[in-house]
DNA sequence: GAACGTCCGTACGCCACCGTATGGTCATGT
DNA sequence: ACATGACCATACGGTGGCGTACGGACGTTC
Protein backbone atom coordinates (compact mmCIF):
# COMPACT_ATOMS: atom_id res chain seq x y z
CA UNK A 1 0.00 0.00 0.00
CA UNK A 2 1.09 3.30 -0.44
CA UNK A 3 4.43 4.04 -1.46
CA UNK A 4 5.59 0.81 -3.78
CA UNK A 5 8.55 0.45 -1.43
CA UNK A 6 10.24 -3.05 -1.02
CA UNK A 7 10.41 -4.06 2.79
CA UNK A 8 13.86 -3.92 2.85
CA UNK A 9 16.41 -1.44 1.77
CA UNK A 10 17.93 -2.04 -1.80
CA UNK A 11 20.21 0.59 -2.25
CA UNK A 12 21.91 0.27 -5.63
CA UNK A 13 22.62 -2.59 -8.31
CA UNK A 14 25.23 -5.05 -6.95
CA UNK A 15 28.69 -3.74 -7.18
CA UNK A 16 29.78 -7.37 -7.75
CA UNK A 17 33.59 -6.48 -6.94
CA UNK A 18 36.41 -8.71 -6.93
CA UNK A 19 39.45 -9.58 -4.54
CA UNK A 20 41.49 -7.33 -7.39
CA UNK A 21 39.10 -4.60 -5.85
CA UNK A 22 39.61 -4.88 -2.72
CA UNK A 23 43.25 -4.96 -3.29
CA UNK A 24 43.58 -1.89 -5.29
CA UNK A 25 41.74 0.02 -2.26
CA UNK A 26 43.71 -0.94 -0.03
CA UNK A 27 46.75 -0.04 -1.72
CA UNK A 28 45.57 3.28 -2.01
CA UNK A 29 44.77 3.53 1.79
CA UNK A 30 48.15 2.94 2.11
CA UNK A 31 49.02 5.69 0.01
CA UNK A 32 47.08 7.82 2.07
CA UNK A 33 46.86 6.60 5.39
CA UNK A 34 50.15 4.10 5.92
CA UNK A 35 49.12 0.53 6.71
CA UNK A 36 47.09 1.21 9.32
CA UNK A 37 44.30 2.74 7.44
CA UNK A 38 43.16 -0.39 5.30
CA UNK A 39 40.19 -1.17 7.60
CA UNK A 40 37.75 -4.06 6.61
CA UNK A 41 35.00 -1.72 7.39
CA UNK A 42 36.53 1.90 6.06
CA UNK A 43 37.23 -0.01 3.06
CA UNK A 44 33.95 -1.35 2.75
CA UNK A 45 32.51 1.84 3.20
CA UNK A 46 34.24 3.46 0.76
CA UNK A 47 33.45 0.45 -2.08
CA UNK A 48 29.61 0.78 -1.22
CA UNK A 49 29.64 -2.93 0.61
CA UNK A 50 29.46 -4.45 3.85
CA UNK A 51 32.41 -6.60 5.54
CA UNK A 52 29.69 -9.70 4.28
CA UNK A 53 31.63 -8.74 0.83
CA UNK A 54 34.92 -8.77 2.16
CA UNK A 55 35.39 -12.01 4.09
CA UNK A 56 34.43 -13.65 0.95
CA UNK A 57 37.08 -12.64 -0.98
CA UNK A 58 39.52 -12.90 1.60
CA UNK A 59 40.19 -14.90 4.45
CA UNK A 60 41.18 -11.97 6.77
CA UNK A 61 42.71 -8.30 6.92
CA UNK A 62 45.96 -9.59 6.61
CA UNK A 63 45.08 -11.60 3.63
CA UNK A 64 44.48 -8.36 2.47
CA UNK A 65 47.00 -6.33 3.45
CA UNK A 66 49.58 -9.17 1.74
CA UNK A 67 47.67 -8.94 -1.66
CA UNK A 68 47.98 -4.82 -1.97
CA UNK A 69 51.76 -5.49 -0.73
CA UNK A 70 51.99 -7.91 -4.38
CA UNK A 71 50.35 -5.60 -5.85
CA UNK A 72 52.33 -2.50 -4.99
CA UNK A 73 55.42 -4.87 -5.39
CA UNK A 74 54.89 -5.79 -9.30
CA UNK A 75 53.66 -2.11 -9.99
CA UNK A 76 56.94 -0.68 -8.07
CA UNK A 77 59.49 -3.03 -9.69
CA UNK A 78 58.79 -5.55 -12.65
CA UNK A 79 56.66 -2.95 -14.21
CA UNK A 80 58.90 -0.34 -14.45
CA UNK A 81 62.14 -1.93 -15.02
CA UNK A 82 60.65 -4.07 -17.83
CA UNK A 83 59.62 -0.97 -19.19
CA UNK A 84 62.63 0.39 -19.15
CA UNK A 85 64.26 -2.17 -20.08
CA UNK A 86 63.31 -1.52 -23.75
CA UNK A 87 65.79 1.53 -23.68
CA UNK A 88 69.01 0.12 -25.04
CA UNK A 89 71.07 2.65 -24.34
CA UNK A 90 72.43 2.67 -20.84
CA UNK A 91 72.83 6.63 -20.67
CA UNK A 92 69.39 7.10 -22.11
CA UNK A 93 67.79 4.38 -19.98
CA UNK A 94 69.54 5.79 -16.45
CA UNK A 95 68.41 9.43 -17.74
CA UNK A 96 64.78 8.24 -18.54
CA UNK A 97 65.00 6.06 -15.04
CA UNK A 98 65.50 9.59 -13.52
CA UNK A 99 62.78 11.43 -15.10
CA UNK A 100 60.11 9.23 -14.21
CA UNK A 101 61.47 8.50 -10.52
CA UNK A 102 61.69 12.52 -9.98
CA UNK A 103 58.95 13.61 -11.84
CA UNK A 104 55.76 11.59 -11.63
CA UNK A 105 55.54 10.90 -8.03
CA UNK A 106 52.79 8.52 -8.08
CA UNK A 107 54.12 5.72 -6.39
CA UNK A 108 55.38 8.32 -3.85
CA UNK A 109 52.76 8.15 -0.81
CA UNK A 110 52.74 4.06 -0.94
CA UNK A 111 56.90 3.81 -0.85
CA UNK A 112 57.27 6.38 2.05
CA UNK A 113 54.45 4.52 3.80
CA UNK A 114 55.52 1.13 3.61
CA UNK A 115 59.45 2.03 4.09
CA UNK A 116 58.59 3.35 7.21
CA UNK A 117 56.87 0.38 7.91
CA UNK A 118 59.98 -2.12 7.26
CA UNK A 119 59.98 -3.63 11.22
CA UNK A 120 56.55 -5.23 10.49
CA UNK A 121 57.03 -8.62 9.67
CA UNK A 122 54.67 -8.91 6.59
CA UNK A 123 55.77 -5.23 5.14
CA UNK A 124 59.28 -5.52 5.44
CA UNK A 125 60.26 -8.23 3.17
CA UNK A 126 58.20 -7.09 0.42
CA UNK A 127 60.02 -3.51 1.22
CA UNK A 128 62.96 -5.12 0.99
CA UNK A 129 62.86 -7.17 -1.85
CA UNK A 130 61.39 -4.05 -3.57
CA UNK A 131 64.83 -2.32 -2.54
CA UNK A 132 66.80 -5.35 -3.80
CA UNK A 133 65.33 -5.23 -7.16
CA UNK A 134 65.60 -1.36 -7.57
CA UNK A 135 69.30 -0.90 -6.17
CA UNK A 136 70.22 -4.27 -8.65
CA UNK A 137 68.94 -2.44 -11.91
CA UNK A 138 70.36 0.90 -10.84
CA UNK A 139 73.84 -1.21 -9.90
CA UNK A 140 74.13 -2.96 -13.61
CA UNK A 141 73.02 0.61 -15.03
CA UNK A 142 76.34 1.92 -13.51
CA UNK A 143 78.26 -0.91 -14.40
CA UNK A 144 77.20 -0.68 -17.96
CA UNK A 145 78.37 3.20 -18.26
CA UNK A 146 82.12 1.99 -17.13
CA UNK A 147 82.22 2.32 -13.09
CA UNK A 148 83.97 -0.42 -11.21
CA UNK A 149 81.61 -3.05 -9.82
CA UNK A 150 82.68 -1.41 -6.19
CA UNK A 151 81.84 2.42 -7.65
CA UNK A 152 78.75 0.79 -9.39
CA UNK A 153 77.46 -0.49 -6.25
CA UNK A 154 78.05 2.88 -4.59
CA UNK A 155 76.50 4.91 -6.86
CA UNK A 156 73.51 2.39 -7.19
CA UNK A 157 72.59 3.05 -3.50
CA UNK A 158 73.21 6.90 -3.49
CA UNK A 159 71.07 7.41 -6.45
CA UNK A 160 68.00 5.01 -4.87
CA UNK A 161 68.50 6.96 -1.94
CA UNK A 162 68.42 10.24 -3.53
CA UNK A 163 65.36 9.26 -5.40
CA UNK A 164 63.40 7.69 -1.58
CA UNK A 165 64.53 11.10 0.21
CA UNK A 166 62.96 13.27 -2.76
CA UNK A 167 59.72 11.74 -2.18
CA UNK A 168 59.84 12.89 1.05
CA UNK A 169 61.35 15.89 0.77
CA UNK A 170 59.21 16.98 -1.73
CA UNK A 171 55.70 16.38 0.40
CA UNK A 172 57.38 17.78 3.21
CA UNK A 173 58.12 21.03 1.35
CA UNK A 174 54.70 21.81 -1.45
CA UNK A 175 55.55 25.14 -2.09
CA UNK A 176 59.10 24.65 -3.07
CA UNK A 177 60.06 25.91 -6.10
CA UNK A 178 62.70 23.70 -6.92
CA UNK A 179 61.76 20.31 -6.13
CA UNK A 180 57.89 20.46 -7.58
CA UNK A 181 59.92 20.84 -10.42
CA UNK A 182 58.57 23.89 -11.82
CA UNK A 183 61.53 23.67 -14.43
CA UNK A 184 63.82 21.46 -15.35
CA UNK A 185 67.06 23.28 -13.58
CA UNK A 186 66.34 20.80 -10.70
CA UNK A 187 66.30 17.60 -12.52
CA UNK A 188 69.38 18.70 -14.30
CA UNK A 189 71.34 18.91 -11.45
CA UNK A 190 70.05 16.04 -9.67
CA UNK A 191 71.62 13.89 -12.88
CA UNK A 192 74.60 16.13 -12.91
CA UNK A 193 75.26 14.76 -9.30
CA UNK A 194 74.43 11.08 -9.59
CA UNK A 195 76.31 10.83 -12.95
CA UNK A 196 79.77 13.17 -11.57
CA UNK A 197 82.87 11.47 -11.87
CA UNK A 198 82.21 9.23 -13.95
CA UNK A 199 86.06 8.64 -14.82
CA UNK B 1 47.21 -14.86 57.90
CA UNK B 2 50.04 -17.08 56.20
CA UNK B 3 52.06 -15.00 54.09
CA UNK B 4 52.74 -11.11 55.66
CA UNK B 5 50.76 -9.87 52.42
CA UNK B 6 49.22 -6.76 52.11
CA UNK B 7 45.65 -6.71 51.53
CA UNK B 8 46.45 -5.33 48.10
CA UNK B 9 49.43 -5.76 45.22
CA UNK B 10 52.21 -2.96 45.66
CA UNK B 11 54.29 -4.48 43.10
CA UNK B 12 56.90 -1.66 43.22
CA UNK B 13 58.05 1.59 44.16
CA UNK B 14 56.20 4.74 43.09
CA UNK B 15 58.14 5.98 39.60
CA UNK B 16 57.05 9.21 40.10
CA UNK B 17 57.19 9.62 36.41
CA UNK B 18 57.11 13.25 34.52
CA UNK B 19 55.53 14.51 31.46
CA UNK B 20 59.13 14.00 30.02
CA UNK B 21 59.41 10.86 30.84
CA UNK B 22 56.03 9.90 28.98
CA UNK B 23 57.25 12.23 26.24
CA UNK B 24 60.68 10.03 25.24
CA UNK B 25 58.66 6.89 25.79
CA UNK B 26 56.45 8.24 23.04
CA UNK B 27 59.25 9.35 20.63
CA UNK B 28 60.71 6.23 21.02
CA UNK B 29 57.40 4.72 20.81
CA UNK B 30 57.00 6.40 17.12
CA UNK B 31 60.43 5.58 16.32
CA UNK B 32 59.93 1.60 16.25
CA UNK B 33 56.37 1.40 15.40
CA UNK B 34 55.14 5.22 13.89
CA UNK B 35 52.33 7.57 15.37
CA UNK B 36 49.79 5.36 16.18
CA UNK B 37 51.81 2.88 18.29
CA UNK B 38 51.88 5.53 20.70
CA UNK B 39 48.58 4.20 23.13
CA UNK B 40 48.38 5.22 26.56
CA UNK B 41 47.81 1.91 28.10
CA UNK B 42 50.25 0.55 26.00
CA UNK B 43 52.73 3.28 27.19
CA UNK B 44 51.92 2.91 30.68
CA UNK B 45 52.13 -0.51 30.78
CA UNK B 46 55.98 -0.19 29.55
CA UNK B 47 56.51 2.15 31.85
CA UNK B 48 54.74 0.06 34.89
CA UNK B 49 52.21 2.22 35.73
CA UNK B 50 48.53 3.31 34.67
CA UNK B 51 46.17 5.65 32.62
CA UNK B 52 45.92 7.44 36.10
CA UNK B 53 49.41 8.49 35.82
CA UNK B 54 49.07 9.35 32.07
CA UNK B 55 46.14 11.36 32.54
CA UNK B 56 47.35 13.60 35.83
CA UNK B 57 50.34 15.09 32.97
CA UNK B 58 48.68 15.41 29.93
CA UNK B 59 45.07 16.54 29.24
CA UNK B 60 45.05 14.05 26.53
CA UNK B 61 46.15 11.36 24.04
CA UNK B 62 47.31 14.48 21.19
CA UNK B 63 48.71 16.64 24.06
CA UNK B 64 51.57 13.32 24.31
CA UNK B 65 52.05 13.43 20.73
CA UNK B 66 52.20 16.52 20.23
CA UNK B 67 55.13 16.83 22.90
CA UNK B 68 56.76 13.91 21.33
CA UNK B 69 56.71 15.83 18.09
CA UNK B 70 58.14 18.97 19.88
CA UNK B 71 61.20 16.71 21.26
CA UNK B 72 62.01 15.48 18.37
CA UNK B 73 62.00 18.37 16.58
CA UNK B 74 64.34 20.16 19.11
CA UNK B 75 66.74 16.84 19.20
CA UNK B 76 66.70 16.70 15.12
CA UNK B 77 67.33 20.49 14.86
CA UNK B 78 68.25 22.75 17.42
CA UNK B 79 70.32 20.30 18.71
CA UNK B 80 72.22 18.71 15.93
CA UNK B 81 72.79 22.30 14.12
CA UNK B 82 74.22 23.94 17.14
CA UNK B 83 76.74 21.60 17.60
CA UNK B 84 77.99 21.84 14.52
CA UNK B 85 77.75 25.51 14.17
CA UNK B 86 80.74 25.62 16.06
CA UNK B 87 82.47 24.11 13.14
CA UNK B 88 83.51 27.41 11.44
CA UNK B 89 85.13 25.92 8.53
CA UNK B 90 82.25 25.70 5.95
CA UNK B 91 83.90 22.32 4.27
CA UNK B 92 85.07 20.68 7.51
CA UNK B 93 81.41 21.77 8.68
CA UNK B 94 79.78 19.70 5.53
CA UNK B 95 82.38 16.94 5.94
CA UNK B 96 81.45 16.69 10.24
CA UNK B 97 77.54 16.74 9.43
CA UNK B 98 78.24 14.04 6.59
CA UNK B 99 79.99 11.79 9.10
CA UNK B 100 77.02 12.05 12.01
CA UNK B 101 73.75 11.93 9.45
CA UNK B 102 75.41 8.75 7.81
CA UNK B 103 77.00 7.19 10.46
CA UNK B 104 74.56 7.52 13.52
CA UNK B 105 71.26 6.37 12.54
CA UNK B 106 69.46 6.98 16.11
CA UNK B 107 66.95 9.32 14.59
CA UNK B 108 66.82 7.41 11.58
CA UNK B 109 63.36 5.46 12.66
CA UNK B 110 61.86 8.29 14.06
CA UNK B 111 62.38 10.32 11.24
CA UNK B 112 60.81 7.67 8.68
CA UNK B 113 58.23 7.10 10.44
CA UNK B 114 57.06 10.90 11.01
CA UNK B 115 57.73 11.58 7.34
CA UNK B 116 55.50 9.12 6.18
CA UNK B 117 52.64 10.56 8.17
CA UNK B 118 53.15 14.23 6.54
CA UNK B 119 49.34 14.19 5.97
CA UNK B 120 48.42 14.09 9.29
CA UNK B 121 47.28 17.28 10.37
CA UNK B 122 49.48 17.58 14.11
CA UNK B 123 52.97 15.89 12.25
CA UNK B 124 52.69 17.45 9.33
CA UNK B 125 53.58 20.93 10.61
CA UNK B 126 56.17 19.60 12.30
CA UNK B 127 57.75 17.98 9.61
CA UNK B 128 57.80 20.73 7.56
CA UNK B 129 59.60 22.80 9.91
CA UNK B 130 62.06 20.30 10.62
CA UNK B 131 62.60 19.98 6.69
CA UNK B 132 62.77 23.79 6.20
CA UNK B 133 65.32 24.13 8.83
CA UNK B 134 67.81 21.51 7.86
CA UNK B 135 67.82 22.34 4.06
CA UNK B 136 68.18 26.14 5.31
CA UNK B 137 71.40 25.04 6.88
CA UNK B 138 72.52 22.53 4.27
CA UNK B 139 72.56 25.32 1.67
CA UNK B 140 73.75 27.80 3.44
CA UNK B 141 76.68 25.62 3.57
CA UNK B 142 76.90 25.33 0.24
CA UNK B 143 77.29 29.12 -0.08
CA UNK B 144 79.29 29.98 2.06
CA UNK B 145 81.91 26.91 -0.10
CA UNK B 146 81.11 29.16 -2.77
CA UNK B 147 77.90 28.09 -4.53
CA UNK B 148 75.63 29.81 -6.26
CA UNK B 149 72.43 30.35 -4.51
CA UNK B 150 70.32 28.34 -7.17
CA UNK B 151 73.21 25.93 -7.27
CA UNK B 152 73.01 25.87 -3.92
CA UNK B 153 69.38 25.90 -3.34
CA UNK B 154 69.53 22.37 -5.27
CA UNK B 155 72.76 20.97 -3.33
CA UNK B 156 70.64 21.40 -0.24
CA UNK B 157 67.85 19.23 -1.47
CA UNK B 158 69.60 16.54 -3.12
CA UNK B 159 72.04 16.12 -0.12
CA UNK B 160 69.07 16.45 2.23
CA UNK B 161 67.18 14.02 -0.16
CA UNK B 162 70.02 11.57 -0.31
CA UNK B 163 70.44 11.89 3.93
CA UNK B 164 67.00 10.88 4.12
CA UNK B 165 66.60 7.92 1.64
CA UNK B 166 69.69 6.37 3.80
CA UNK B 167 68.14 6.22 6.25
CA UNK B 168 65.20 4.20 4.38
CA UNK B 169 67.49 1.71 2.13
CA UNK B 170 69.77 1.28 5.23
CA UNK B 171 66.87 -0.52 7.30
CA UNK B 172 65.47 -2.28 3.86
CA UNK B 173 69.06 -3.60 3.35
CA UNK B 174 70.28 -4.82 7.22
CA UNK B 175 72.62 -7.11 5.35
CA UNK B 176 74.43 -4.62 3.11
CA UNK B 177 78.04 -3.93 3.48
CA UNK B 178 78.12 -0.70 1.84
CA UNK B 179 75.77 1.06 3.54
CA UNK B 180 76.20 -0.49 6.83
CA UNK B 181 79.81 1.37 6.83
CA UNK B 182 82.01 -1.40 7.07
CA UNK B 183 84.67 1.01 5.94
CA UNK B 184 84.64 4.22 5.31
CA UNK B 185 84.62 3.70 1.48
CA UNK B 186 81.18 4.07 0.80
CA UNK B 187 80.37 7.48 3.02
CA UNK B 188 83.81 8.80 0.94
CA UNK B 189 81.83 8.33 -2.52
CA UNK B 190 78.99 10.15 -0.78
CA UNK B 191 80.92 12.68 0.45
CA UNK B 192 82.13 12.80 -3.34
CA UNK B 193 79.15 13.08 -5.33
CA UNK B 194 77.50 15.18 -3.03
CA UNK B 195 80.85 17.53 -3.24
CA UNK B 196 81.32 17.09 -6.96
CA UNK B 197 81.43 19.52 -9.36
CA UNK B 198 81.29 22.46 -7.32
CA UNK B 199 83.60 24.55 -9.56
C1' DG C 1 11.50 -24.26 -12.00
C1' DA C 2 14.29 -26.11 -8.62
C1' DA C 3 18.72 -26.65 -6.92
C1' DC C 4 23.09 -24.71 -6.48
C1' DG C 5 26.80 -21.40 -6.11
C1' DT C 6 28.10 -16.54 -5.89
C1' DC C 7 28.02 -12.40 -3.64
C1' DC C 8 26.49 -9.53 -0.09
C1' DG C 9 23.64 -7.65 4.20
C1' DT C 10 22.69 -8.05 9.17
C1' DA C 11 23.55 -9.07 13.67
C1' DC C 12 26.40 -10.54 17.20
C1' DG C 13 30.46 -11.18 20.50
C1' DC C 14 35.03 -9.84 21.35
C1' DC C 15 38.90 -6.82 22.29
C1' DA C 16 41.85 -2.70 22.42
C1' DC C 17 41.91 1.79 23.36
C1' DC C 18 40.16 6.41 24.95
C1' DG C 19 38.66 9.42 28.51
C1' DT C 20 36.43 10.16 33.22
C1' DA C 21 35.40 9.60 37.99
C1' DT C 22 36.89 8.59 42.22
C1' DG C 23 39.53 7.12 45.84
C1' DG C 24 44.05 5.78 47.77
C1' DT C 25 49.04 6.56 49.12
C1' DC C 26 52.94 9.15 50.17
C1' DA C 27 55.77 13.14 51.24
C1' DT C 28 55.84 17.55 53.02
C1' DG C 29 54.83 21.63 55.60
C1' DT C 30 53.30 23.52 59.87
C1' DA D 1 48.94 15.17 64.34
C1' DC D 2 46.68 17.03 60.53
C1' DA D 3 45.89 19.12 56.13
C1' DT D 4 47.39 19.65 51.53
C1' DG D 5 48.87 18.49 47.09
C1' DA D 6 51.39 15.37 43.92
C1' DC D 7 51.06 11.06 41.90
C1' DC D 8 48.89 6.85 40.87
C1' DA D 9 45.33 2.60 40.94
C1' DT D 10 40.81 1.02 39.99
C1' DA D 11 36.61 0.83 37.83
C1' DC D 12 33.47 2.33 34.48
C1' DG D 13 31.16 3.69 30.00
C1' DG D 14 31.85 4.52 25.20
C1' DT D 15 33.70 3.67 20.48
C1' DG D 16 35.73 1.47 16.59
C1' DG D 17 37.48 -2.31 14.33
C1' DC D 18 37.92 -7.61 13.75
C1' DG D 19 35.95 -11.96 12.80
C1' DT D 20 31.82 -15.23 12.69
C1' DA D 21 27.18 -16.90 11.90
C1' DC D 22 23.50 -16.83 9.25
C1' DG D 23 20.25 -15.56 5.95
C1' DG D 24 18.74 -13.36 1.59
C1' DA D 25 18.97 -11.96 -3.37
C1' DC D 26 20.46 -13.07 -7.85
C1' DG D 27 22.21 -15.58 -11.72
C1' DT D 28 23.34 -20.07 -13.71
C1' DT D 29 22.57 -24.80 -14.76
C1' DC D 30 20.18 -28.93 -15.52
Amino acid sequence: MGMPSRKSPRPKRAPNLSAADWSRAALDAIAEGGVEQVTVEGLARQLGVTKGSFYWHFADRNALVVSALDLWEQLGTQDIIDQLQQVSDPEARLRALFVTAFGDLVDGPADAALMARIDDPVVGPVVSRVTAARVAFLDEVYRELGLSPARAAARARIAYSTYVGHLQVRRSMPRDQLTTMQGTSYLRQVIEVLTANMR
